[in-house]
DNA sequence: CTTCTCTTTGTAACCGGTTACAGCGTTCCA
DNA sequence: TGGAACGCTGTAACCGGTTACAAAGAGAAG
């Protein structure tokens, strides 16, 4: 590895001015730039980044919060992947890189069965490795945790949870914009008892997306009994279980809007076990736009995220921070409607009653026939 | 931050004793690395790791080479949050880190229609940032990159992708032996004309897929038509296609084997168009068993990977490296046969036809009910 | 009582950059 | 023409660790 000292002794000026080259250029005779730029490719000069971040005390990466929670194994986050894809394309744009970091998780809060995530460690790897900021993403259960990391002082960025500190923003999508409008659109066609299933009451985006609901319901001057909000975990059974609890109801929705796409497909399950028809004999809507969404039969109707444009807000929100700013405020990113088959195009056809068994299977459209409306 | 400096004045030691109780505890006597240490503790020291990269030359951290292919932006890592997972707890038990490596990709390469991954770049990060080695996942094209990134010598473990160097070595599963396994069951299910989807031809597991369904047909003295073996791309679209194209063969298959659970799911698309029953009519086996495979209907049989344990495996081959050791030769994983219902129990109704329409949509097995096989 | 070995410790150089400060030569303006 | 202002450059301290080497002291062997 060559270093700025053979640099500066091959071109006859100092190790200052070889150093200035790189971060000051404007600082530096032309004459003396050029030479110092040819010499440097020519010994295919690469800075040594320890050192960079020793004398400076900043590394260009920035910690990314990931924690698996073992109490969870079957937990997946729902677009991680567009998530990192997001990130990644953004901070490598002012040249940051992305560090995971990988605790074993903290004994102490494992004992007392909190989140797994530990903010002390998280602290630490921080300072240790001069991290310009975090991105926080949850695994479920990290909110506790991440109120924590956000009290730090230290600049963060939690995705899907509110956190407020000193230093500290989140991004998330609109989630009740996007359940607004997804009840509407169970409104507009022709439905008026719609439930819904709603995810736990510590989770911010579904207490967002249960808000949605009521607004557009009150909107719609639709009453909202008690039983048509059943709590769900995200999880598809949950789902399973919060419709057949609907169904048994006396009076059953005709309509559903479950606050994650797993849930909705959980739905759609116990309405075909329940021998009902999606969405002749009950219309379901989710949330999310996972990949299995439009692979489910019939193709879920729902409300994509931007994924990857919350990758990409939370990366310009930390590096916001790191280069001295103000802590943007929160970003709600907009949602799309993504309309497919499980809700039926409009008024006509709801509740009307079907006998079991003559479920249409019929061709299943593809993804790209799938329409789309921007919110 | 507190300094080693600043311990040692307080102990009233040198720094020389205080690093040496932080990294070779054995050298100091008893009684200094206890006062060392609770001084450390109350001072809430912690090393700054930049200066211990610059001295050592060695960062504690594991580059992670995940480039997204912007000419295939729909495409998605079969299992990356779970082969994130097992590289993550691997390496923090040995308190590594990942670093996930951004660039911009090579304009070089962009230009001539190549891999977007840069070799070149990623060398210099290694480098730059001291990484001990790399661990590149694929993004479906960019086997020539890191062909070149395992001739550089430096340590780098391959998921997926076989490439050989000084000091590189990959990590999969066991393709051969997994498609045998499935085109076994098939034909312990009575089935005699079995085809294959495959993969591209250079794509590793897609051609060890293809082998180890070769290698079973010859074993159960089955033909193997060339008409029956279908090029696909993994996709769910390529499956959909392949499957058209055998049932429309004189004598087509009673039987399909899918390189990937996309094209099987696709495969299965084609087969109800074509008014065919799934199993009944005929049977589907895939490969990979992602989420989607305990949900379509039919719930697919496939062969599932270990997907965890493959980002383990490469955990430790690279850390084996970087601790000096040989190149770990290529781990092939065992996958498991999970059996669903797209290919039913023995033989029996393989091949009787049945008309169109009269397909059973019985209630969908949930994934719990599936029965597992070791391989 | 030497001499040798082993354990423990300290001194100081070093890793490879950044940057405060000072010095020097020009130019500009009064 | 003196002095301020400015542009460019070099010297050297500094970031916070690690570690080669030397030395001091203790114990063992002869």
């Amino acid at each position: 590895m060559t270093t700025i000292r053979e640099i500066a002794e091959l071109c006859g000026v100092s190790v200052a001015t070889v150093s200035r080259v790189f971060n000051q250029p404007s600082t530096v005779s032309r004459e003396k730039r050029e030479v110092v730029e040819r010499v440097a490719r020519e010994l295919d000069y690469r800075p040594n980044e320890s050192a960079r971040a020793l004398a400076t005390k900043r590394s260009g990466l920035i910690g990314l919060v990931w924690d698996t929670d073992h109490r969870r194994p079957g937990w997946r986050h729902p677009y991680l992947q567009e998530l990192l894809i997001g990130l990644k394309s953004a901070l490598s744009a002012h040249g940051y890189h992305l560090l995971m970091l990988a605790t074993s998780g903290s004994a102490a809060l494992r004992a007392v069965g909190a989140s797994l995530a530990d903010p002390v460690a998280y602290v630490n790897m921080t300072r240790r490795h001069h991290l310009g900021g975090l991105v926080l993403i949850d695994s479920g259960s990290d909110a506790p945790a991440f109120a924590a990391f956000a009290q730090s002082g230290l600049p963060c960025v939690a995705v899907d949870v509110a956190v407020q500190g000193p230093r500290a923003t989140y991004v998330t999508s609109d989630n009740v914009g996007g359940a607004r409008m997804a009840v509407q659109h169970l409104v507009a066609a022709g439905h008026r008892r719609i439930a819904t299933i709603t995810g736990p009451p510590h989770n911010r985006p579904a207490t967002d997306r249960l808000a949605g609901y009521r607004a557009a319901m009150a909107e719609a001057d639709l009453p909202v009994p008690p039983e048509y909000v059943v709590v769900g975990d995200f999880y598809r059974p949950s789902g399973q279980a919060a419709m057949r609890a609907l169904l048994a109801l006396p009076d059953p929705p005709t309509a559903v809007f479950a606050a994650g796409d797993e849930m909705a497909v959980g739905a759609m399950l116990a309405a075909r076990h329940a021998g009902l028809a999606v969405p002749s004999d009950v219309a379901v809507i989710g949330f999310d736009d996972i990949e299995l969404a439009a692979l489910v039969d019939p193709p879920l109707t729902t409300l994509a995220q931007d994924k990857a444009g919350i990758g990409v807000a939370a990366a310009r929100a930390v590096l916001t921070m790191v280069h001295g700013g103000e802590p943007p405020v929160p970003a709600f990113l907009p949602t799309k409607l993504v309309v497919r088959a499980s809700v039926s195009d409009g008024p006509g056809s709801v509740g009307a009653a079907r006998p079991p068994g003559s479920l249409p299977t019929g061709p299943t459209p593809t993804p790209s026939e799938a329409s789309e409306c921007a919110s």
